[in-house]
DNA sequence: ACATCCCCTTAGCC
DNA sequence: AGGCTAAGGGGAT
């Protein structure tokens, strides 16, 4: 990898795709995020109170970001250009559905999100589809954060915990925020009064770090999964969502008791014992990169055609 | 048209 | 302990 400045504003990345593969397009498409949006051919975010642009061209990536100026180490860091993505791949291609999606999709990186923004989105994104929580999320930073114009359009920078701690409940909702206004409003005073230092979690192991997200309100296990996986360097951790439970009853089925299949397949929601021996099932079969293998999963899954939803 | 289901689930009640 | 249900609202079926 070689940073490069180049003629006009925005600097260079040179990617080699045999020693750092990465597909930005799967990559912001995934649904991990809820803060990107394509405008002509680039990408456009915010992340960090900056807006960032950025596209990529082969083995080229370019970006720029506004007011403040961020190096490629940001980037690099953000995208997880660290992460030995071969290596990862190797270590969970161990079937064939998740070679099938590995093949679709391979570049895919997690992206190191901002563990208080991504904690925020995960608990809106309590039982609402993407583009709903996309909205949640922009509505909020509407309202809480700090207006930024770049190139014509606006942007907004996520608010801060004492932004969401300082208002109320009624506030929140407006943001079409639902029944998750109390818990976005509770656990934003609890993280503005320090109660909990999500940083710190970061270098705590994920057993004693899951117990501090989950007594926060709103946080379950899916919700703590993922900013685990997104945010706090978790990789173990193996998010279960409706997505999740659709691909093992289809493809995992003959790990688990078809007592406990048949349980499983006849619910709409998973009780917290049925979560976690998935969750389990899915970090000891896969690994350490777990939450790889769940992410390339998950994302193949939505790709196929919407038949046999109770298979 | 119109109802019903679904949504990257959690919390509260029994 | 574990099963049941409610909780915005918009889009899909």
């Amino acid at each position: 990898m070689r940073f490069v400045k180049s003629l006009d504003a925005s600097l260079k990345i040179q990617l080699n795709q045999l020693i750092t593969p990465f597909d930005l397009e799967q990559t912001l498409r995934c649904g991990q995020s809820f803060r990107w949006r394509k405008l002509s051919d680039w990408w456009y975010g915010v992340v960090n109170e900056k807006v960032v642009k950025i596209r990529q061209i082969e083995d080229e990536l370019r970006f720029q970001s506004f007011p403040e100026k961020m190096n490629a180490n940001f980037v690099k860091n953000y995208f997880r250009l660290d992460d030995n993505l071969p290596h990862i791949l190797s270590q969970i291609s161990i079937d064939e559905h998740i070679r099938k999606a590995i093949q679709c999709f391979s570049g895919l990186r997690i992206i190191r999100q901002q563990p208080w923004e991504c904690l925020i989105s995960y608990i809106c994104a309590t039982y609402k589809n993407i583009p709903a929580i996309k909205e949640m999320i922009l509505n909020l930073s509407k309202r809480f954060g700090t207006k930024i114009t770049f190139n014509g359009h606006d942007f907004y920078t996520f608010p801060k915990p004492s932004d969401l701690a300082n208002s109320d409940c009624e506030e929140i909702r407006k943001c079409k925020l639902g029944f998750r206004d109390k818990r976005v409003l509770k656990t934003a005073r609890i993280i503005h009064k320090e109660k909990l230092d999500l940083e710190a979690l970061r270098k705590t192991d994920y057993e004693h770090a899951r117990n501090e997200l989950l007594s926060l309100p709103g946080v379950g296990q899916k919700v703590a999964d993922c900013v685990f996986l997104f945010s706090l360097d978790k990789l173990k951790a193996f998010p279960v969502d409706v997505w999740m439970k659709r691909i093992i009853l289809k493809n995992y089925s003959s790990y688990f008791e078809p007592l406990f299949i048949e349980k499983i397949r006849n619910k709409r929601s998973l009780t917290p014992h049925e979560y976690r021996k998935i969750s389990l099932f899915g970090q000891r079969y896969f690994g350490r990169y777990a939450g790889y293998a769940q992410e390339y999963l998950f994302h193949y899954e939505r790709h196929q055609p919407r038949q046999d939803l109770r298979l």
